[in-house]
DNA sequence: GTCTATATGCGGATAGAC
DNA sequence: GTCTATCCGCATATAGAC
C-alpha cells in the first residue's frame, strides 16, 4: 500500500475544473485527469464512484464560489448601486469560468445533497439581492425576474448571439427597470 | 445508380429532429438516423459533408421557426400585450422543442451563411416586438434586456433552478418592468 | 491506494466496388 | 447514390494482483 497518497478528492477537482477552464466540458475525460496527476484511470474511481459525482462536486463548488463572488457587492438601501454591483460580479464570474457555469446549470441537483444545499444557498442569495436593492423579503417573482436577466445575458453573450453591434447597455437598461418597479408602491403583494 | 433516390437533405433533417425531440442532441447519431431511414451511415455524407453541417442546417430551421412563432403576436401600440404574446410564443416554443432550442443556442453560426441570416432575422423580430410595444425603432439595449430575459428565464425553467416555489410570476413582474421603461419619456435616447 | 489488463460500448468518418 | 468493409479514436468502468 503506497503511502501517503499519491491524490486526493480536492487535487482531482482541483485538475478536472484547471483542464474544464482550458477547454470544454467535454473535453475533461477520466483519462486525461489522471494522466495529468499521474495516475491510472482506475485510482480515481476510488475517491469517486463515478464521473457524474464529480460533477456534481464540481457544480457545488461552483455554486458557492458565486455566491461569495455576489455576497459582498450587497448595498442595502440602494438599489441601482445593488444590482449592478451584483451582476457585475455574476458576469465576472461566468466570463472567467465558462465551463464551471455552464456545469453549474447543466447538472442535475437530484442525488447530491451537496449540490442541492449548495444550489438553494445561491438561490437565497440572489433574493437578498433583491430585500438589499428595495424590494420586500422572499420576494420571488423578483428574484426570478434579476436571475433570469443575469442568466440569459451572460448565455446570449457567450454564444455571441447578440451579434455586431453587441450588447450595448441592455443589461443596465434592464436593471434600472427592474429597480424602478421594486420601488413602485402600486405594486400588489400578489 | 438507383434512381430515384432513397432519401435528401430535408428527410434527413426531419430524422434528426424527430429523434432530437425525443431526447438529447447526444442521442442522435449518423448511425440512428441512417438507420431509421433505412440507409447505410455512409450514405448521409454524399447529402452533407459531415455531423457539423446537419446541425448548422437544423440551427437555422429552429430559428426560422421560432421567428415565424413571435411574428404575429405582434399588437402595435399594445406594449403589455405585445410582450406577454411574445413570451408566450417564446416560452411555448422552447418547452415544445427544448432540443431544437438548445442547439440553436449551442451552434456555432460561423460557417454556416445559412445560419447567420436566420439568426439575424430572428433578432430583427426581437427588435420589431419592443418597436411594437412603444420602444423606438432598432432599441438595442431594450432588445437585449427582451430576449435575455426570455432566453434566461425558460433555460433556468428547464434547468429546474426555480426549485419548489417555482417561478411565481416573475417572468410577467420583468416584462411589465420592461414595459413601463419603454414608455418612460426621461429615458435618454443613449 | 495504485497498478496492469481488460471488458464493452460508443462515436465520426473514409475507400472503393457496384 | 448506396453499399460493404474498415479505420481510428474515445469513453466509462471493473477485476484482481501487489
Amino acid at each position: 500500500m503506497p503511502f501517503p497518497a499519491r491524490t486526493s478528492q480536492e487535487a482531482i477537482l482541483d485538475e478536472f475544473e484547471r483542464q474544464a477552464e482550458l477547454g470544454t466540458l467535454a473535453g475533461v475525460t477520466m483519462r486525461s485527469i489522471a494522466g495529468a496527476l499521474g495516475l491510472q484511470v482506475s485510482s480515481l474511481y476510488h475517491h469517486f464512484p463515478d464521473r457524474a459525482a464529480l460533477e456534481a462536486a464540481l457544480a457545488a463548488r461552483a455554486a458557492r464560489q458565486l455566491r461569495a463572488l455576489i455576497a459582498p457587492t450587497l448595498a442595502p438601501g440602494k438599489a441601482r448601486r445593488t444590482l449592478r454591483g451584483a451582476s457585475s460580479a455574476y458576469r465576472q464570474f461566468a466570463s472567467a469560468h465558462p465551463t464551471m457555469y455552464a456545469l453549474l446549470h447543466a447538472t442535475p441537483a437530484q442525488g447530491s445533497l451537496e449540490l442541492e444545499r449548495d444550489g438553494k444557498a445561491l438561490w437565497n442569495e440572489v433574493l437578498a439581492v433583491i430585500e438589499a436593492a428595495g424590494g420586500r423579503r422572499d420576494d420571488t417573482p423578483a428574484a426570478v425576474a434579476l436571475w433570469s436577466l443575469l442568466h440569459g445575458f451572460v448565455s446570449l453573450e457567450a454564444a455571441g448571439l447578440f451579434g455586431a453591434s453587441g450588447p450595448k447597455g441592455g443589461l443596465d437598461f434592464a436593471l434600472d427597470a427592474l429597480a424602478a418597479s421594486l420601488k413602485d408602491p402600486s405594486r400588489p403583494r400578489s
